[in-house]
DNA sequence: GCCTCTGGTTATTGATTGATTACTAAGCAG
DNA sequence: CTGCTTAGTAATCAATCAATAACCAGAGGC
């Protein structure tokens, strides 16, 4: 870090000042991750504030709350997971997706859905803290929206959504409790995945080797 | 203590000292609610001893550590779990359940714990856990256990293995928002939880109305 | 060339909270 | 009764953490 020269200026061109904008969706991404590992009341404001590489009182102040920070959290959530559904309905609309492929592209766009593991594992965080009430209000909110999306827009019959779903929380239970990460080989566990992520195994447990942004933690001697 | 005459000695007639063993039942039955309710950092080790009626320090000498008291209470799930499932499969070693009732029999088997909630939700905090060294490790090996069992035990084909477990897991979402408790009335709420609890469903309602033992809370003016 | 938003930081604090220590009393054995 | 083991409590401590306060600098407008 010791720089011959006097050219103090040059030496920071990562370290740049930010638009609000533009630092609240970064702070969001890495928060998303970070309370998706570890919970909501699991997660400090200081490892959010580490991972996305700024003070933790800058944190608190961009979003008021550790509460206000997790439920922006999961509205994000919720938003990219029913951008993607959509996305999936405009497609069948236009007849680019025939009716008989709709479930099967739908449950493709959920799984898909796993490379940004914060989005599945915040979301899960959220619909686990339903005893709390503004959260767990906002979790059955969501919970129910996707429902009614599943059933009145893409036109499923019930209990077809209500299989759906359960895939769903079973995919989500199976990244929370790390498989992808710890199986070892395990023949049954390697079975279940198989099984349940389908052909985006292998993304999934190429998603699991290379560990992602750890860096947080690289820094305690 | 056979002195009628003092009233200061009959007035606790409940509080009497009891064996470490039952008040470590005790402990791990409230504590199982607590934790499935809050979560395992989201839980104090003051409410696991207010709900048991003890004082704290108690709690954390009686299992070490609250990691250790958490680890026991979700091994405590997963063996009422395992013992559930075991008892319909002797059941049907027996010819008192025809092969193709055991799956609905199993299944009833896990509706049939909603009723104690804290051991499927206790549990499910223990899978959303998984990045913990020591409760994701326990978690894994919970989650393949019963795979193992249903598949091996019960001889069901993986992929009806992976669809009882799916189910279970939305189950467990259902319960953790606490869909039940807060419905009202709404017609997507109420379909999903027909036809996710099926014939359990005024069970699960009534359970949730007398609200379960919340007096821990009822101090923070 | 100054002024003033905007995007940040460092320092600090009050409240929790898990854990420890030291003490007390019940109850059984002999 | 005496004494030891077991069941429990009260007091306290050291860390941690969300939140607040006070301050600082870069960059554009004028």
């Amino acid at each position: 870090m010791s720089s011959v020269t006097n050219n103090a200026a040059v030496e920071h061109p990562v370290r740049e000042r930010m638009p609000a904008a533009e630092r609240r969706e970064l702070i969001l991404g890495h928060a998303s991750e970070v309370f998706g590992r570890r919970g909501y009341a699991g997660t400090t404001t200081e490892q959010i504030a580490q991972a996305a590489g700024i003070s933790q009182p800058y944190v608190v102040r961009m979003f008021g709350t550790k509460e206000k920070l997790f439920v922006e959290v999961i509205e994000r959530a919720l938003g990219k997971l029913t951008v993607a559904f959509r996305e999936v309905l405009r497609l069948h609309s236009t007849g680019e997706i025939p009716s008989n492929e709709l479930g099967a592209r739908l449950g493709q766009a959920y799984v898909d859905l796993i490379e940004d593991r914060g989005i599945l594992m915040s979301l899960m965080q959220g619909f686990i803290q339903g005893h709390d009430p503004v959260i767990g209000e906002r979790a059955r909110a969501g919970f129910l929206e996707i429902y009614r999306l599943l059933r009145d827009e893409a036109n499923f019959p019930a209990d077809e959504v209500r299989s759906f779903l359960a895939d769903g929380m079973l995919i989500n239970t199976l990244l929370a409790i790390g498989l992808p990460d710890n199986f070892e080989g395990d023949e049954a566990a390697t079975e279940l995945m198989t099984l349940s992520f389908g052909a985006k195994l292998d993304t999934v447990l190429c998603a699991a080797t290379d560990r992602p942004a750890d860096r947080a933690q690289a820094n305690l001697p």
